[in-house]
DNA sequence: TTTT
DNA sequence: TTTT
């Protein structure tokens, strides 16, 4: 096909750790949950209803280590990248999952080295800690 | 939450036709699949491979029914929109689905228009003949 | 033409205030100042350069009065819009300026609640107050 | 700064060719101007207005020379890119112009392998000739 | 003119 | 599971 455009803009915050995996060689992969919401008024019953959606995030190599060693769970980061469907078999049953396979990755907030660092100032604006983006040495692996 | 920013855009050729459903009251609902591709020489054995991702798209009301109207399989289009995810139980099992929920959708070609008019002059270039966005009236609905 | 897309897509900090006008009849208009940086080293020297983009945003009416309530300098947003170019003569000499107005707006920090609620606890989590969409219910205006 | 975010997305039409300037050493730049545009009724006058705006598209090296190859004027592209400023003294007035920087370029019409082909069959549908991202591998230039 |  |  080609000409075609496949991309993912996402600002939310990390539901969980960045769970990585190394693989033989020194490649590896790393995902996390990154919640986005909205918040509206419902027109019937009036009440403020807020719904939240879940994306699978996915990093890689270079990318996924640095997301291992400054991301924590809460945290609010900018992902971008493209929408990738998996599907595999599981007890007989075909399952699929759509990922975010991120190529770029900004922080907007730094929980964890406000934590590690203690003397720090806090303030309520976000520091940014890493914002990089994945070229694709290898991308010709099983995952 | 707020703060989050949740946006999806894809240039992309149909898989099929819409298929539109219309619930009592007016409202209506319609789907699509949508394809994405990329196109690389793999390192390992230097042969061509080309990767393919489906999006399901979901076009809501009036948006629903320009989509129907205008747009054939193997159209190509530009799709603004949300990533949701939908689950549902099928037989005893939770089944999960990730949606794009278009806001905004162009057309950068129209088989439909030139099949229908055959003296209509044919080139090359896309011609749009729909460029519409969703608002809002009614999402306090059950889909 | 139609079939094109214009869109622009920021995340910076406020140089500036939001300077708002008021028209007759109640419209209005706000403008301000946002600044992108990207940090490389040279090839050439190794020396670490900062580089830094000025942009236009431009907002209108009830956008344009939440901006100026609630943001200030040195606030980090995202910023959605598009591109427009202005053009007017000054001292007989055409000038050109390039704007981007604003269709949606989170605010990714929020230094001015901040600052009027010394109360309100303060963490380097950024705060959104507002996010908001530009609906053009009149959109008919000479700016 | 860091921890900013300067995108553009565009699709438009070509308003003249792609002009481009080898510099010694082998490195080139081109640029083209590339329109979009909007159609919508006056609710004062109710008549249709098409406003159409033009932006500087600039292109290096490799993404320069494809460019040249194959767009010619009246081609549709989707391109994304960053928002640079670039200003100069012309008689002694400070100059400004807003650029897009492409990073990422699609065709979506290709009139010139069809013009040079008049044997290649011609539909209604768009071919993408050309889809090529920018590597920064010697951005440190004095362009 | 911002920010780190 | 996040966040406000």
């Amino acid at each position: 096909m080609a000409g075609t455009i496949n991309k993912v803009i996402l600002i939310g915050n990390l539901g969980d750790e960045v769970k990585i995996h190394y693989f033989d060689g020194g490649d590896s992969i790393g995902r996390f949950p990154l919640a986005t919401s909205e918040t509206y008024v419902s027109k019937q019953t009036g009440e403020k209803i807020t719904n939240t959606d879940w994306h699978n995030v996915v990093v890689k190599n270079k990318l996924a280590e640095i997301c291992e060693k400054y991301l924590v769970k809460g945290d609010k980061v900018y992902v971008e990248g493209k929408l990738k469907n998996r599907q595999w078999e599981q007890d007989g049953i075909k399952r699929y999952a759509t990922e975010i396979h991120a190529t770029e990755l900004t922080m907007l907030s730094n929980k964890k080295s406000a934590e590690n660092n203690p003397n720090v100032s806090k303030n309520s604006q976000p520091t940014s800690v890493i914002s990089v983006s994945h070229t694709d040495e290898n991308d010709d692996l099983p995952f």
